[in-house]
DNA sequence: GGCAAGTGATGCATTTTTTGCACCGCTGGC
DNA sequence: GCCAGCGGTGCAAAAAATGCATCACTTGCC
């Protein structure tokens, strides 16, 4: 796209915060950059970057028309998928951010059956934190967000939401296997594996303990899934996750999950469900394969969680 | 504005439907601008334009794609609009389609006073109908369009409405003069200029006299206030106006209108009042220097006809 | 205090892109 | 069957973008 290089260059010098460094990522000379950048402030009328002695910086109106590129190129990057659209093959590209819940097993199904049938669709997934999500968002470098935790920002809009259980993962064989619900109380003495400080399970945990007055024995953190999966394997501790994350939305449970692992619900008296958000920038029209996809992923959630799902 | 020289020149084709006039008007080449459309097609990845023996005319995609580029500049001027607004001088342009109704005294009296608080806006003003207005609104030719008329399109935001009843204007000294409102039985052996048949008002008269069975004496149609106005200097008539065309709102009615014709209410019990309507593209962000004016019209609408002004 | 390394800006020669001219092939109307 | 109008193309000239060398400046370090 020839004619959107300038606006990809000042985005790009934007985010470098520096002129030498954008010109090393867009493969031209600092002075081709630094001058398209003077010709475009000149257009405008104004300048759009601060010069610091260590580089630039937007100012306000570069701010403004920073944020006016990026809905640009999102709005291009709708109509090229409009357009291909047209010719029946559904191409595009679907910039996905989500938590490590919905990345593990949700999304990789998913997305696979989706690419089965609109192979020329690709996607992009980034796993990060709640605040993150919506910073993509807003930047417009995701499409959609994947949220378990409190959506913050006013100009996100939630497409859906999935109300889950905090489940309690304990190797096959342990004493709290056979209840039917794991209670706070009954953690006691207990060895937990706790989620990082900042995800949303973890926060739902520690008002729950707060609240029934439960000191945990915490002998590790951790935000990766993989990790407290495999350590259980050596050391008999609990830890915590959402189903969507085990994947028993398929059903069964058993479904390719550790098979020396055994989940089991914590009591809702004790911890309340958290709610996955399913969420794309509000006021934004979606390309069509992200639109379509969100589609997807609502039906594919509402047939495994029914009730649980809202729109 | 270098960087958009190209998607204008895409524009400019689709509304010339022929690259040699485009490039007439663009005081280019046809080569050059040829060339320019061959490769933006080429970048799209599939054509714009189908090629016909007499010009060229859009494809589905080309509608997308110009559709597209409409709303980036739009876009682009708001943004312009809202920089400009950092440096405290508010510049901008503004763009109304409006019927002849509101044109005639109310938007001249309120741009003055908006100029005389922010000169370095400009404005558009063009006199168009109903449909036409949506259609300007919705190529993002107009920001704001105020129509006397039902509202058909559903992509158009009602910002704000105002209730206006008939009214029927006469030579000073006429019998219907003294009645506190016309009703439409008193309108037999009349001779009447109505309105031209498109129009808001003509509409709701037709409908009112044909509940009424009333069979007017029709001399004349007219779209043309001045018109009308100065043709019942030479012959005894009614013709029929919104109090917003008279230009009342400033109150006494008299204000600079004709002193030898006066205007009286038609019965609502007859023609029931019809609806200006204060409207936009629905779902778009409007330049601010539109939006404060938009803001302003309809406090000044208020302040003049309160209880009839709806948001 | 001075030096080195980093930044953005600028003059000038070079390369790349765009433009204009002349011309082609085609279609529709007279 | 010709003619006027259309979009498309080869080629040379004009214009724009680029790269190199360099400047002015700030910061951190010795």
């Amino acid at each position: 796209m020839r004619f959107m290089t300038s606006l990809k260059f000042i985005d790009v010098v934007a985010r470098e915060r520096s002129i030498r460094k954008a010109a090393d990522k867009l493969a031209i000379t600092s002075t081709a950059l630094n001058r398209r950048i003077l010709q475009i402030e000149e257009e405008i009328g104004q300048p759009l970057f601060e010069r610091l002695p260590g580089g630039v910086r937007l100012n306000t109106a570069g701010e403004i028309f920073v944020q006016h590129i990026r809905s640009q190129f999102a709005d291009l990057a709708r109509v090229q998928s409009q357009i291909s659209d047209l010719s029946g093959i559904r191409r595009g590209h679907v910039r996905i951010a989500s938590g490590a819940d919905a990345l593990r097993r949700f999304l990789p199904r998913s997305i696979a059956r989706y690419r089965a049938r609109h192979p020329a669709v690709s996607f992009d997934l980034s796993r990060c934190y709640g605040d993150d999500a919506e910073a993509r968002l807003f930047s417009l470098d995701a499409d959609l967000a994947l949220i378990f935790a409190p959506i913050r920002a006013a100009h996100v809009h939630v497409a859906a939401t999935l109300r889950q259980q905090i489940h309690c993962v304990m190797p096959a064989g342990h004493r709290l296997a056979a209840c039917e619900t794991v209670r706070l109380r009954d953690l006691a003495g207990e060895k937990l594996v706790l989620p990082a400080p900042h995800s949303g399970v973890r926060q739902l945990l520690d008002t729950g303990m707060l609240r029934r007055n439960v000191e945990p024995e915490t002998i590790l953190e951790s935000d990766s899934f993989e990790f407290m999966q495999n350590f259980l394997h050596f050391e008999s501790a609990l830890f915590f996750q959402i189903p969507i994350a085990i994947g028993s939305e398929t059903g069964g449970g058993a479904d390719g999950f550790d098979d020396q692992l055994v989940t089991q619900p914590v009591d809702p008296a004790d911890v309340p469900p958290g709610t996955l958000h399913i969420c794309h920038l509000k006021g934004r029209v979606l390309p069509v394969a992200a639109a379509k996809f969100l589609d997807d992923i609502i039906t594919s959630l509402r047939s495994a969680y029914s009730d649980d799902v809202d729109q």
